[in-house]
DNA sequence: AGAATAGTGTCTCTCAGACACTATCAG
DNA sequence: CTGATAGTGTCTGAGAGACACTATTCT
């Protein structure tokens, strides 16, 4: 009756258990004239021809060797950015989001640098948690929980540095913490705040832009890891 | 060339991309004695038979309609405890971590009350991150990352709380908050900050234990949604 | 000068840490 | 009484919010 384990791995049944799809959806962040837009593609085939999606798709077993490398690849053939922060926000599963049965996705969500070329892909504006256009399958749900974890996120960390350029002004910074946070930061507490975790240092250079005095341009430093704020900003949960 | 997206589903190829394996794992932790543990099987078949791992199996698409009933159906099964704290912790998927090939699972974590009845599963204390016995596949990096992700958990939420039994006293709790964040907390910030939070209510009992003053028990608010304390514990990331 | 944007000085408020103190029991 | 455990009073310090103030550029 005993087998070894590599007996047992020869006479292994893969399919005792019906396998659900496993896929890979990247909610795709930035910022683009002041506002926060999310990176949709409008797929070609059924189910949901034509609606417009998420970027995603199925892992795919021979190219992918994590789970990682099929957002990234996914990732990299519509913006062709290498290396963004890339968050793993939380897996759904269920026999009801794709009408081809039990379906298994794993959602990512990308903070992106202004810059970058698009590849069979569109930006569109976020307004009250939602695109303009109706979404496939339950990618408004995937996305609103992007966008929470993202507005949640912002209250404690430096996460919007991963939406600036490479250089850029405290004010730029404020400003784009004060669309995803939706209300208005004070500019002192705000400096202090984000000066006092060591992640930024100023360039040699200013920005002088809209007739004011001209801004320290600042990067963020070569070690950058999340900072986490031992307080959140006012309006947590 | 055009089909309606009826004609699609027939005609739809379930299998043009191989499948990964999906499977669920639930890391259930409880404190017995003083100590952090968490539940493990002994497998009963090849791979990594006989060997010590957590809580889990394949997501079975006839029984289960969404993953968390998967993860909600195996610690039903070993614990019969039905409706713990239970939060999704990650999803690891790669082609190394299971010798039959590309496997993914979703990771669980549940917190249990002192109390329950186990079936065919054993408690073992964790020491220094980890159980004194081997795991197999990944599960010892499983179980890791669940125990960090409580460890930070706890230094800004009340989720100990759900390893508490009906009513216990604010010591107990500190004790337990004690063992997770690994180091002594002050009585009294510790009293301040969990009576704020206003999810706990003072029964009209008081227990007497060890020769001192008897101390009031509590029970957990009917409407105990998680909180989140504005600050976190010193120690923070 | 005045408008506009960048950046500072400094007060208040909240809440964690520290620790000495009081309270209530058993023996 | 002493020892043990429960629970409080209250000071300090860190960091967020508020807001008046200064700084540097433009026209």
């Amino acid at each position: 009756m005993s087998t070894t384990q590599d007996e047992f791995l020869q006479s292994y049944d893969a399919n005792r258990f019906v396998r659900p799809n496993s896929s890979v959806d990247v909610v795709i962040f930035t910022v683009i004239n002041g506002t926060l837009q999310v990176l949709l593609v409008q797929r070609p085939q059924h189910p949901f021809k034509d609606c417009w999606a998420l970027v995603g798709g199925f892992v795919d077993t021979a190219q992918d060797s994590m789970l990682e490398d099929t957002a990234k690849r996914k990732l990299v053939a519509k913006t062709g950015v290498q290396t963004p922060y890339l968050e793993q926000y939380a897996t759904i599963g269920n026999n009801t989001r794709d009408p081809r049965g039990w379906s298994i996705t794993t959602v990512y969500f990308a903070l992106l640098p202004p810059q970058h070329t698009l590849q069979s892909a569109a930006w569109f504006p976020i307004t009250d948690n939602a695109v303009a256009v109706p979404l496939a399958f339950d990618h408004a749900i995937l996305l609103a929980g992007c966008l929470a974890r993202l507005r949640q996120k912002v209250l404690y960390t430096a996460l919007p540095v991963h939406l600036m350029g490479e250089t850029f002004t405290l004010s730029d910074l404020q400003k784009v913490y004060e669309l995803i946070v939706g209300k208005p930061l004070e500019a002192k507490s705000f400096r202090r705040r984000l000066l006092g975790a060591d992640i930024l240092c100023a360039t040699d250079a200013t920005r002088h832009e809209g007739g004011g005095r001209p801004a320290q341009l600042y990067r963020l430093k070569p070690d950058h890891t999340t900072h986490f704020f031992v307080r959140t900003l006012e309006g947590s949960a």
